[in-house]
DNA sequence: TTGTATGCGTTATCAC
DNA sequence: GTGATAACGCATACAA
């Protein structure tokens, strides 16, 4: 006796095919919406889909995806979730799978190679047929790169311009942030002041550091090495707030003036507030801070933060559109081209900053 | 002409059985360690293993789940992602997840009803094996009712009480919580306490004033309702923080004295903090300060935000295990137990309180 | 335009 | 202890 066939009440496709009145071929074109269904008659079509409604039939998704060779599934491999510079990124990236037949499938590595390594590699076995990294902090693109190369599947790293390993990146404009950041304290009236520099395996903080000095540069102001700091290459994003705590600190025991504080990022800048809070000042009364990036908490807290804003969310819409464009030609092969998105940061004005006293 | 075999270098369990030997049936038993391999000599085993791992043989999930019903994911569905209380309960998920086989199949409701409706539906046609809801602020639970009466699956509920449905649940003493906070408060010295309770349709907002009340009673402390504030039913958490600020500013207006304030959470106690500043006041210098949950920002703000800590990795993870006890045992239509699991919550001191002045 | 037959890669059920 | 064989539910090449 074969196994009972009804333990369940699964409904199949050959069901709906018998109660239709159709054949197994004929429901599953009209099901799966194939290419073949053009030349179904309309009538047949309603009926199919009629009985499959009343049956209340749903497709097995695993007896498809073994068939079909599609897992309509993308890998989105993100390298922390509890920051929140990650969190709008990755609705920028739901929002936009979301009216396609795509799901994504989250996985956080919490700052780990091997974690970050074992959990692409486990995206692999469920066979997703596109990745998006979300590259926050330091982070060796050594596997990635790996991965790229043996695949042909369509991957895109946002937060990290990895273009010079032939993989589509999409960021931020960290120049013109660094630029910008710049240029609003000094039309404070600002001209004392200090930098909290990233990380210096960090190549944001190189590029918002350039931006910085240009706009120095092109109004004659000095900055004087003696107020700009670096934080250290931990790995742990909360290190931006004690490094910049500390550094903070630093700067005002070296009893070197500054009227305003450039800070790598938001949670950095939180950290100088902090800092100068241990010190029995304010911002912005005693001393102006911008942060960047515009994480939602850069609004909560007091005074708000004035900050130098990423579109987070764009990113996140934009790395998934490039490889949506991809899948979606059916182009098996095709890989994404491996250019680099630039996206437009912008002066985001909260409480912070203030003219200077 | 069949399709071409070798359209690309996918190892399948035949190429091992040929490799190595023996019989598909004897690699698929011991490769997936299936309770038969026990009867399997130690030395095919061995051999079957290493061919594979030279193949580099990868099982095929699709075809796996298709033959074994096993999809080995459970769903986790979450009502806003950018709510930071949510992302601590998600890695606890995951933390404990991550030594099993299952993985977890993350979803972003966004605050939205039908999109959690959706998302469900879509869960379910992935056939994930066992359900955890993320439960943040308001959410009408009718619909995941139906879909634990419909279907015999693990369902853990965190955040929310909902075992008068019948449906284990998971959450912090919200009682205790708000009998903690109050009790700090007092023991600092503070008589005159404002409260900014929760939105009246949140449960866990009558339990923590419930706790309030319970210490105020026992220490014959007075609790002027003139003092009571509460946020409005809306539906986005960050109202909280906006609700925080204006009734804050309302307190001030009404001139009546109170040196401290019992917020409903922390984004609504950053709110009160922001209230404060418009007036000009300081915490803790002018008002003290209480949150509750400990999201990680709490710990970022300045002043640091004395609050009450929910467990939120532990609820996550006490949940998961709760769903992966029913998985693991094979137990098929076993349910899990509708009981409650109450953690305790704990103060945790920051420079948001402070002895009265 | 629709039906028939076959196979996707795996696991389960039996024999041996 | 191990092997042959039959499904799992669907999609496609090909025949009609």
């Amino acid at each position: 006796m074969p196994e009972r066939k009804s333990k369940s009440a699964r409904v199949t496709l050959v069901d709906v095919a018998r109660k239709s009145g159709f054949s197994p071929s004929t429901v599953s074109i009209v099901l799966s919406e194939a290419p073949l269904s053009r030349y179904v008659a309309a009538q047949t079509k309603e009926r199919i889909r009629k009985t499959a409604q009343l049956l209340g039939y749903r497709p097995d998704i695993f007896a498809r995806s073994l068939r079909s060779r599609h897992s309509h599934t993308v890998g989105v491999l993100v390298f922390d979730i509890s920051d929140p510079y990650c969190v709008l990124i990755l609705q920028g990236i739901e929002k936009t799978l979301l009216p396609t037949p795509y799901l994504p499938i989250l996985m956080d590595a919490h700052h780990d190679q091997k974690q970050f390594e074992g959990y692409l590699d486990l995206l692999m076995e469920r066979r997703v047929e596109g990745l998006i990294v979300v590259a926050n902090w330091l982070f060796d693109e050594g596997g990635l790169l790996v991965g790229l190369k043996e695949k042909k599947m369509p991957i895109v790293v946002v937060g990290r311009d990895v273009t010079e390993k032939q993989i589509g990146s999409v960021t931020v404009d960290n120049e013109a942030g660094g630029y910008e950041a710049m240029k609003h304290l000094y039309e404070l009236g600002h001209r004392k002041i200090a930098v909290i520099r990233g990380p210096a395996k960090l190549n944001d903080s190189q590029l918002r550091w350039n931006g910085m000095q240009r706009f120095a540069a092109e109004q004659g102001l000095q900055l004087d090495p003696r107020r700009v700091r670096q934080l250290s290459d931990a790995l742990d994003p909360v290190t931006g707030f004690e490094g910049g705590v500390q550094l903070t600190e630093e700067l005002i025991r070296s009893r070197l003036k500054f009227t305003a504080l450039v800070a790598f990022d938001d949670l950095t800048a939180l950290g100088a507030v902090r800092g100068l809070a241990r010190s029995g000042r304010t911002a912005p009364q005693d001393c102006s801070i911008i942060g960047f990036d515009d994480v939602p908490l850069a609004a909560l807290t007091t005074p708000g933060l004035t900050t130098i804003r990423q579109p987070m969310d764009e990113m996140g819409s934009l790395a998934t559109q490039r490889v949506l464009d991809v899948l979606q030609e059916v182009g098996e092969g095709r890989e994404v081209t491996p250019d680099l998105q630039l996206l437009p940061p912008s002066l985001v004005l909260r409480d912070s900053t203030s003219r200077v006293g």
